[in-house]
DNA sequence: GTCTATACCTAGATAGAC
DNA sequence: GTCTATCTAGGTATAGAC
């Protein structure tokens, strides 16, 4: 009997996790959290329900990491472009496009992020998700107040406003854009939008 | 045995579902949802738990009645001033500003409207609620165009994200504006966000 | 380690006494 | 009509076989 796991085991168990948290994102995002049971997770990953249980504790850790994942991407991609080099305008703009072009790309998973009623624990990392975004976006505006291109403004409240205005937009039937040009054109809308709320001079 | 109530049996029934319907009002606006349980309701209201199902055929439809009730109340204030005469860069001004004054003296409530986990039947009710600010927001904003006050731009999507962006600004923490020289502040900048965000030429 | 079967808990809904 | 007590369903979590 080993006292140590060997590496292959440990990366078999790590696959099957992984494998887990997978399956489990595609089902929420079909689904969301409220349809989500463990059965269908662990239908979805090919594994019996109680076996779910061999890789989290509970059905809110897996629903925590899987929102955690989901989240840490698309706040690491937005923050990217945000965070670049350059005009804090072209950030804003550039941040807004990818934030949105992403969210339509997958709207089931957007939709789980942003708006899908959670439970409790879920509804706590999305006030994190959210908070992130405001630090990004309260970063460019107060950039851009300092070089000048922003008018004077609580930056924090343009933020937390950018947040909640973009995320409506795309949660909303609005979205309902389904060829590439009206994404396209969705798309530009919410960019004026948003440089519009920040103050940035009329294009 | 009568086969129709009297009045006076017709008005004193109506008067304890108007009362059941207050107090779980106030649950919900001082609990949430999800903490509002039918016993808790009924505690409330000073009846047995049991008895809620005299009144409702289930607790999703007091839910739903609950929800209906305020929102209109909040829809129909706001709509007020945002339809009212004059100029549309004031009546948003206005209309913003009663909307944040409302929903921060009584933020359980706006939260519960505007945020809290709540089962599909009341979030399906809350998307309706969110879509009747869309529609005022854009009669407003159309108006602006017009009259040349505000420059071209896709109205409903401006309605849209000036209901998430104010939605998220009050339901954030940064609500946690406490005494009224704050939430003074915290309304002067919201309503200059939103008129920025519509266009509006800087005061 | 994974499965099957099941225990258990929560909360909504109902039946029958008063 | 209202209350108490109970039933039920749905879904999480666990126990024990393999």
């Amino acid at each position: 009997m080993a006292y140590r796991k060997t590496p292959a085991e440990i990366q078999r168990l790590e696959a099957a996790r992984e494998h887990l948290v997978a399956c489990a994102t595609s089902v929420v995002a079909e689904v969301g959290w409220a349809q989500a049971s463990v059965t269908a997770v662990a239908d979805a990953a090919g594994i019996a329900a109680g076996s779910v249980y061999q890789h989290f504790p509970s059905k809110a850790a897996l629903a925590v990491e899987v929102f955690r994942r989901a989240a840490a991407r698309e706040v690491a991609v937005v923050g990217e472009v945000l965070r670049g080099d350059g005009d804090p305008v072209l950030r804003l703009r550039r941040g807004v496009e990818v934030f949105a072009r992403r969210a339509l790309e997958n709207r089931g998973l957007a939709h789980a992020l942003l708006a899908a009623p959670a439970d409790p624990k879920v509804a706590a990392e999305r006030i994190d998700y959210r908070r992130r975004y405001h630090t990004l976006f309260a970063e460019v505006v107060h950039e851009g107040m300092a070089a000048g291109v922003f008018p004077k403004q609580n930056g924090e409240l343009t933020a937390a406003a950018l947040t909640g205005a973009i995320g409506e937009v795309l949660v909303d039937p609005l979205g309902g854009a389904r060829d590439e040009t009206a994404t396209g054109d969705l798309i530009a809308e919410l960019t004026a939008m948003a440089l519009r709320c920040a103050g940035a001079p009329t294009a």
